[in-house]
RNA sequence: GGUGCGGUGGCGAAGUUGGCUAACGCUGCGGACUGCAAAUCCGCCAUUCGUCGGUUCAAAUCCGACCCGCACCUCCA
């Protein structure tokens, strides 16, 4: 569907809607991030590179974001491991939000605004339930304080469940001081070695939901413009969080509520019981950051998406062939040098980035935001990417016998690099930056293997061409000379 | 049982508020280029979109039935 302007589908309504936000050129987004008791699995990091990849189009769309995606830290899963490992749960945490980061960074998502901590939100925690608590909507139980769903009207509406459903379903052991079985806890009363903190119960900690009400209402306001996070959330923990901020503040709390689909591992959920669990650590092992990336995103952000290792292989051959297009541009500035401008005047690139798309380039730009446009199909989007570079590469030889096309060229460029980022597509290859030491090394070996052409000393030649395959640098003969370039 | 999603070529994947030749990538095949490669370029590879009916001048796209797969309803991105 051509779409003109963002239209963006919300779980609330199950269509596709106009995006419009609250406040013209600003956007308020809070993303679910990960309770922080172990290195990131693969399915953690679909919702990261997606949302960042929604961020990123937002922004390049003008809108200003305020990013906000917190951290469980204080949860029954890293108790349970620190008990485990005889560590301290808050550290155990800290310990793998740094080394979140780490991979976040591998696979280019850029930092939020804000990454807010459970730990260090206590305070609005322990408000907004005692906020509740007068308000009617919660009540104390021997230390604990639960959230009475019954008192909610709007209690299933983004889930799309009804009470009753839920109580006939519910297969749970029912907690005794629990009015209700769907009631959920805001406030668990302490257990002895668990940390904990005073509040009008007693000394407790937080339930799991009431977080993400009380850090989103800190950084974003009563109402706020886009609420996303993986499929699995939306039943119970966004309906939770409904609840909790609708109830409290009385207002619409995410106008839009976006959900990534999941990944399976041949075609079965990943999950730790089968054994089928891969952590993103490890998947980096084989393949760069840039490929898993790319990869997420050649598929809509909603479908189901199935991994394994080949299909990251061929999306490592896709992505090279994007990274192919990014050497051969650079390639050619090289030999068609810009010149610089004297003192005073423009230099010849200032004066090619004068110039305005038109004609075919203007069309890929445009068809590019009618992907994105509508509701992010990223998948549509690569593929115009693909267009656009195969036009490039054909534009790269034309531009050798016809310089007027220079400017074209540097035009197209400058779209590729810029719609490259949008996705925060990586395609500078990293062998390419530190290995300067080499260059000498390998310069001289080129060197050789030409004088052995040159002698028709084929096997010698070849000899060489497969020793520099071997530290991964590859050879192009072409009929400018030779080209050389790292590849991991 | 309730709720939701999906079945498109060898693989992945767009397109699904009906209408140009069913995108794009990978693989494979043929050709150009090359000493040979690599990269690039040119061309080929689904009469057909889970099945069966229906509506229509026209359906992968709408309607009905059926088959199959998956997820959520319980901690989970």
């Amino acid at each position: 569907m051509k779409q003109n302007e963002l239209q963006v589908y919300n779980t609330l309504s199950g269509r596709k809607e106009p995006f419009v936000p609250l406040e013209e050129g600003k956007v308020g987004m809070y993303v679910c991030g990960p309770t922080t008791y172990n290195y990131i699995h693969l399915g953690n990091a679909r919702p990261l590179v997606v949302f960042d990849t929604v961020r990123r189009y937002l922004e390049y769309l003008g809108h200003e974001v305020t990013y906000v995606q917190n951290f469980t830290d204080v949860d029954d899963k890293i108790i349970n491991k620190a008990l485990e490992e005889k560590q301290n749960p808050l550290e155990l945490a800290a310990f793998y939000v740094e080394e979140y980061f780490q991979d976040a960074e591998a696979l280019n998502v850029r930092r939020a605004t804000i990454h807010p901590k459970v730990s260090q939100h206590i305070g609005n925690i322990i408000e907004l339930v005692q906020a509740l608590v007068e308000k009617g909507y919660a009540y104390e139980s021997e230390g604990d304080v639960y959230f009475e769903v019954s008192k909610f009207t709007d209690y299933g509406k983004l889930s799309k469940r009804d009470l009753n459903d839920l109580q006939a379903g519910a297969r749970v052991e029912v907690a005794e001081q629990k009015r209700h079985p769907a009631d959920f806890a805001l406030w668990k009363k302490a257990k002895a070695g668990e940390p904990s903190w005073s509040s009008p119960w007693g000394e407790g900690r937080p339930g799991w939901h009431i977080e993400c009400s009380a850090m989103s209402h800190e950084y974003l306001g009563e109402t706020f413009d886009i609420h996303a996070g993986g499929m699995d959330l939306i039943f119970p923990h966004h309906e939770n969080e409904i609840a909790q901020s609708e109830a409290c503040h009385g207002s619409q709390m995410a106008r839009y509520w976006l959900h990534n689909g999941f990944i399976t591992i041949n075609q079965e959920k990943m999950s730790k019981s089968l054994g089928n669990f891969f952590l993103l650590r490890d998947i980096l092992q084989k393949f760069p950051g840039a490929v898993v990336r790319f990869y997420l995103l050649s598929t809509h952000y909603r479908s189901p998406l199935d991994f394994d290792d080949q299909k990251l292989a061929a999306a490592q051959k896709g992505l090279e062939r994007l990274q192919t297009t990014n050497r051969l541009l650079k390639e050619a500035w090289k030999n068609n040098v810009l010149e610089e401008g004297k003192s005073g005047t423009k230099s010849e690139q200032q004066i090619l980035a004068e110039g305005e798309l038109t004609g075919e380039w203007l069309d890929y730009k445009i068809r590019f935001m009618e992907a994105m446009n509508d509701d992010f199909n990223t998948a549509l989007a690569i593929a115009v990417l693909f267009e656009l570079a195969h036009a490039i590469n054909g534009l790269i030889t034309a531009v050798v016998n016809e310089p007027q096309k220079k400017q074209e060229l540097f035009l197209a460029g400058k779209l590729f690099a810029e719609l490259t980022e949008v996705l925060g597509l990586e395609l500078d290859s990293a062998g390419q930056k530190g290995q300067e030491e080499l260059k000498e090394e390998i310069e001289a070996l080129i060197e050789k293997r030409q004088e052995a052409r040159k002698s028709k000393d084929y096997q010698l030649a070849d000899q060489i061409r497969d020793q520099l395959k071997e530290k991964g640098v590859i050879l192009e003969d072409t009929p400018q000379g030779v080209r050389w370039y790292f590849r991991e």
